[in-house]
DNA sequence: CCATTGACGGCAAACGATTACCGCGACACA
DNA sequence: TGTGTCGCGGTAATCGTTTGCCGTCAATGG
């Protein structure tokens, strides 16, 4: 698995012992081989022929000697690291590392490791960020959540994904977002109406939306849903019924002492993501309003935490883990070549009827 | 920020157009001096003297070009890469995300980037990792959480850490581990002991212990902590008493239900970290068991969302954040030299007194 | 029998930075 | 004036792979 060999000193030698790692001269010497011969009876990328004579000698020097090729110096050559980086939101997030693991284990298994970053959403780390990814010459970029709004931002995005793609680097949207850029993404717009028309079915008519960040893209989407089923269901959006949250467990709460308090109060609320619902359930129980009692209550994304949650919690199931998976794929399928359209895969989302909602009080 | 130089066509160039990123030695050009020169006066840890004025010419080529350095070309010259690996559970575990986010800030601040890797505490997975980890030559890596009792594993581990040694690497364990490696520990053994004196206290005397994995080393130690706190009120330790819950959500609710069974029942449980408490709780309210007022429960870790469960958890506060920030500084110091010992520096644990736990029934 | 082709292997040039070593001029000191 | 020292800059080697180009040899076809 490892070994030493002690033909030269090098001077990165930190152990004294003249100890170094086994590198692709050993191997070529030891099979009587050239190193351009072991490099391309080692590496399966190549297409240059080798008899499978040479290559089992090959094999069988490096197996000995526990050679492993140095990925730096692969990358450094081929001007590409076998990294891919991951940008969310929060490593802390329910939503996001949901994401974050499955890019992580597909990624694994296609021999990548993944840089995760969490960037709060916040422009200029974000920006920081993807340079850093650039100038270690990350081979994907996987750009998780909805971009934000904001000419600079977007400017020095498009910058960066510039750079990156000079060098062959390509990049995938997990989320809506500005500019042509190859997407997988869950269908928002889709998943809110479904939320917001299964309240209306229960025959709630004055129904509450916990909105998210402004300037995020996701939040636009599900709230296009939102006021889309409203408007099919012939029911007016009252703007004193749509307040921020801005995806926290807090906003969602601090939301909640808002609506109790608008008169007619709404009987059902729609959080546009879990956190929120989240925080509205808490701030709901602490005010000794029973959910879904006198209040009902759907969420957004089915993270984890919805379904253990007092009382389980509605929700919109976004395939995270898939679409996770999908944007590795996308990527590796972008990096050789067998796929090189920009097209937007959308991802279906489904409702998950739980304990929160009920029809409203005074109704069967 | 970014430029095209079009001197020469590189066979790299995926746009076709000549597009190249800058180098040093379009630097170089730029200023009128050598590459070496050039690389002198860009990079902060060179001895060789640069005079003002060159330095001055050199920084406003660099500028004007908007070079970067190719952190791949550097990695792979020094032989070590500016990535720090962290070796987690899952990214998803609220406790170990904790971790992985503050070690990333930390590590990111520094210049480097973070690789996290979610190894399910699956030594095969584990060594895969860290294997992986080698071959890119990562500058430090973070183990964190505990280590499992296991001949194969260790061996590996080691084998593998003696590879990252000899290439300059250095790895800090933030949790309990065989082998001397420097590390940032919390007081497990403590804080176990500060949740289960907090019980006695109460004047708990029949207390359960919901164990972690009987493998992992953190497991171990908590519970010796809760053993000793025991003895030393002259209290005995009931094996009926200690269940294995495996630091799961489910494996806490499944210990919950062999535990209520126990006669005589215990008054109290001592969970070995917050996602069995939790797990716990659930089980306990699906049972109609109250809490605290028929059963006291005790967490350990101090997740976020044991402050926000209902009844909100009692539970052993670990450092999280500071112990991956200090895990980073100490990579960074023993890279530099200015700290060579491998000294376990441990973290005090404090007890966070919340609404689950109070005295038994019958009892003021 | 000669020309062509294809399989296979080797030589050497990259990739972009860092750094050991050398050289040159200025200055100080004897 | 000779000599040692110091400041500063340049030359070139180096890290470990990959890959373009070329040479050789055997097989194949006319």
């Amino acid at each position: 698995m490892w070994a030493v060999v002690g033909k030269r000193l090098p001077s990165g030698d930190v152990q004294g012992d003249g100890a170094r790692r086994v590198s692709l001269v050993d191997v070529a010497a030891l099979s009587g081989v050239s190193v351009a011969t072991a490099s391309r009876a080692l590496s399966p990328g190549s297409t240059h022929p080798v008899s499978a004579a040479t290559r089992l000698r090959v094999e069988a020097a490096a197996a000995q000697l526990g050679f492993r090729p140095n990925t730096l110096a692969r990358s450094f050559q081929s001007r590409r690291s076998s990294t891919i980086g991951v940008l969310i939101h929060d490593v802390r997030d329910p939503y996001f590392n949901e994401f974050a693991r499955a890019a992580s284990d597909a990624a694994q298994a296609a021999g990548y490791l993944t840089v995760i970053c969490s960037t709060d959403r916040d422009p200029d780390r974000e920006l920081r960020y993807v340079e850093m990814m650039v100038d270690n010459r990350v081979a994907g970029l996987l750009l998780v959540g909805g971009g934000l709004e904001d000419r600079a931002y977007e400017r020095g995005m498009r910058l960066l994904l510039g750079q990156m793609a000079a060098y062959g680097g390509v990049a995938v949207a997990l989320g809506p977002r500005a500019g042509r850029i190859p997407a997988e993404l869950p269908d928002n717009v889709g998943g809110a109406r479904l939320a917001t028309e299964h309240l209306i079915d229960l025959g709630h008519r004055r129904i509450a939306l916990i909105d998210g960040p402004a300037a995020l893209r996701t939040s636009k989407e599900r709230r296009r849903g939102y006021e889309a089923a409203l408007s099919e269901a012939g029911l007016e959006a009252d703007p004193a019924l749509i307040v921020p949250g801005f995806y926290s467990m807090e906003g969602g709460a601090r939301a909640v002492a808002k609506l109790v308090e608008a008169r007619p109060a709404p009987t059902a609320i729609f959080a546009s993501n879990d956190s929120m619902a989240v925080g509205a359930l808490n701030e709901l129980r602490r005010r000794q309003v029973s959910v879904p009692g006198d209040i009902s209550v759907v969420g957004f994304d089915d993270i984890p935490m919805a379904a253990l949650w007092d009382p389980p919690l509605t929700t919109v199931a976004v395939p995270m883990a898939a679409i996770g998976a999908a944007g590795v794929d996308r990527v590796i399928r972008l990096l050789d070549g067998s796929d090189r359209a920009r097209r937007a895969v959308v991802h279906p989302t489904a409702l998950v009827v739980r304990e929160s909602t009920a029809p409203p009080a005074g109704r069967p």
